[in-house]
DNA sequence: GATTGTTTCAAACAGTTGTTTAATTATCTT
DNA sequence: AAGATAATTAAACAACTGTTTGAAACAATC
């Protein structure tokens, strides 16, 4: 099955979703017209307001569509990692694996999954205020709980340097989930960077021991090269 | 001295360089039209054209301004992480004070390092074939032999693993630089996230501590959620 | 089989984009 | 001062954007 043919199936609103959805995720959401959508789609350029409403309101639906199962399977887990240790704070490795294994496996099944992920990686950056309210819309609640029991998981983990280290986590999955290949040029590409239960195995162990650092003293500070 | 004062001096075609490293850091290369630029600068839309060639032309040499400095500064703190441990391999934590404390400092001077900072994090996941190509050209010999004194300081890491690591040290390098504001919102906004020496004193320890992590095993991947 | 409501379609809409033109002004050179 | 080069300007260019229109085709219900 070609991949034209994986999309040319279901109907009209169907095919627009799944092609928006893998435009979107080769071409961001600004470069990607909603011609080139619905050509690739087969579909009347008419159909996407009718269906939609408009090109934000598709947007809107992509991701509702494929973050909801992400978002259901992140508040799963982080369930588990509370309830696992009672009163106690929860583990830090747990909290990621929460935060990290459902972007990064689901959907299970296709190329779905990965136009999704690059997506999202794409648009974590981006400067359009459409796109930044419904991302943060959409990952909002679980974001905010993901925080939260990561700073309950570090009791002595001052407020700033809490911020820095959760900005290491969202960058380092961002960054993969974006896949934007420079990092592939400059390694070499002998192997299979689509593989996410690699990225998973090796990206937690590493996210975990930088997170489990001591707090940093306040004379800690590197005062330039030497 | 106000902000449309800061721009508002100097040539035309200076005025252009500044004003579009500004208005793309905030918006991004494709959302900031040359009207946006001309009109903020005070010139004559024709004049871009007649500068710099066209839209991207402009482009790239905003990167050369910018990134002329930063690239040689990361060089020669390359050169003298090499210098310092003779034949030994490199150590993992000056490799990486040399990757990000020039991105982080330089230019010390006004708002216009924080523009570049912003600008690059927010194209650095860019699907826009010219801006991938320019960025990629930019940092291309850099970068290369940062990965390179990596590879060498971590002697017994397998590829594989090498690139998840980079991944995540670009990814976090990138976010911080972005400075996309999501984090802040949700980790509290009652600190400055613009003290980018705040950043290295944290950053650094953070990366160090995942990249200096013995190779995992095979056999070490965690098979689902428990 | 007529009458609903739903979906599709070609065509046009008004607005914005990067770029170019040709004329005018400014600056420098001899 | 005269001529040559450089820089700036208003205006227009063709191409593309998301969106809307009103008629046509389709489906479902009575």
């Amino acid at each position: 099955m070609t991949q034209a043919d994986a999309t040319a199936s279901g109907s009209t609103r169907e095919r627009i979703l799944h092609t928006a959805a893998r435009l979107f995720s080769e071409g961001g959401f600004d470069n990607i017209s909603l011609r080139d959508i619905t050509t690739d789609a087969d579909v009347n350029i008419a159909a996407v307001n009718y269906h939609f409403g408009s090109k934000v309101g598709l947007l809107n639906v992509v991701f509702e569509h494929y973050a909801t199962p992400v978002n259901a399977a992140r508040m799963e887990l982080l369930d588990k990692c509370d309830r696992k240790r009672g009163d106690n704070p929860p583990a830090v490795e747990d909290i990621l694996w929460a935060l990290l294994s459902p972007a990064f496996h689901a959907p299970a099944s296709g190329d779905e999954g990965r136009y999704f992920r690059r997506m999202l990686g794409r648009m974590s950056s981006s400067a359009n205020p459409d796109v930044r309210r419904i991302l943060f819309s959409t990952f909002d609640t679980v974001a905010a709980r993901f925080v939260d029991m990561m700073a309950r998981a570090c009791p002595d983990l001052p407020k700033e340097e809490l911020f820095w280290r959760l900005t290491c986590v969202y960058g380092s999955m961002m960054y993969a989930q974006a896949d934007n290949g420079h990092i592939r040029t400059l390694a070499g590409d002998s192997f299979d960077s689509t593989k996410m239960d690699d990225a998973l195995k090796y990206m937690i162990p590493f996210l975990t021991a930088g997170f489990t650092l001591p707090p940093s003293t306040k004379s800690g500070s590197r005062s330039g090269a030497k």
